[in-house]
DNA sequence: AGTACCACCTGACGGC
DNA sequence: TGCCGTCAGGTGGTAC
């Protein structure tokens, strides 16, 4: 699921259970999912420390460390973050196990192994580093405009691209631009200004939303099209059956009808 | 620069 | 029941 608005709620969680709480120790079950870090580094760079603050970034959530240093993870398609305190407890597909030293346990569970665990300097420079563009939560509408300057090709795919804004993925950029009317594969160097504004304001408005509901999908509101991305839907608005095609290799659904 | 593939992984599902 | 292809909410690399 991990989208910005799960990223965002793994983060709201992690302040939960994980703040201020001495590290005893960590256990990696599965190296895969540890990038550019070796269980050993990840040991000595967090034993005896607490995670002080946390911070997302797109799809990154940033954990600092309050003698220093910071963690970077990144849940892939199947990543999640899950705190327990039995060890029958431990969910499955736990990958890295970060043990408190008041018994508690924070697990980093992820199927696929497609997510990464990454010690990193910080937020501002992995995003650097990497190219980010700007988060798409809290981008303003002309920096939303800057963004998209220039830009050529697929209204999705731009969209998605994390180089331009940072944290929309397949499900998210199909429910804004069904919920702003845009077709997938419309050109976004044919947009005018007054289409980019509609846009900067459906996309805010849908990722607000979805965080509020905790992502979700059976508590998004019963205009949301997450909810329905399966053969045989209608759409909520016209009624008309859903479509999908496939935009940058993505499965794409959409409304044939309200998305011109 | 944009697009189309491929790869990395595991599991669920539908068809035969 | 079992096998097989396809697909799944991500990203990075390749070649055109």
């Amino acid at each position: 699921m991990p989208e910005l608005p799960d990223v965002e709620n793994f983060r709201q969680y992690f302040d939960n259970v994980a703040l201020h709480k001495a590290i005893e120790s960590v256990d990696v079950e599965n190296n895969y999912v540890l990038k550019n870090t070796s269980a050993k580094s990840l040991n000595q760079e967090l034993e005896g420390k607490a995670f002080d603050e946390t911070c997302r970034h797109g799809k990154n959530l940033f954990a600092s460390l309050d003698k220093g240093g910071c963690l970077r993870f990144h849940f892939g398609m199947t990543g999640s973050v899950q705190a327990y305190a039995e060890p029958s407890d431990q969910p499955k597909y736990t990958r890295v196990r970060f043990n408190f030293r008041d018994g508690d346990h924070l697990a980093y569970a992820d199927l696929r192994m497609l997510g990464e665990i990454e010690l990193v300097q910080g937020p501002q420079d992995y995003a650097r580093k990497h190219g980010l563009g700007p988060d798409a939560a809290g981008i303003s509408l002309p920096d939303f405009q800057h963004a998209f300057e220039g830009k050529r090709g697929m209204i999705k795919s731009v969209l998605m691209d994390q180089a331009v804004i940072a944290g929309i993925g397949n499900v998210y950029a199909d429910e804004i631009l069904y919920q702003a009317r845009f077709h997938p594969q419309q050109q976004v160097d044919e947009l005018s200004q007054g289409d980019l504004k509609k846009l900067h304001s459906v996309m805010r408005k849908v990722l607000s939303t979805a965080v509020e509901r905790h992502a979700d999908p059976s508590k998004l509101p019963s205009s949301y099209l997450i909810p329905r991305r399966r053969k045989g839907q209608s759409c909520p608005r016209c009624k008309s059956k859903l479509g999908s095609i496939k935009v940058g290799g993505r499965t794409t659904w959409f409304c044939p009808s309200c998305q011109k």
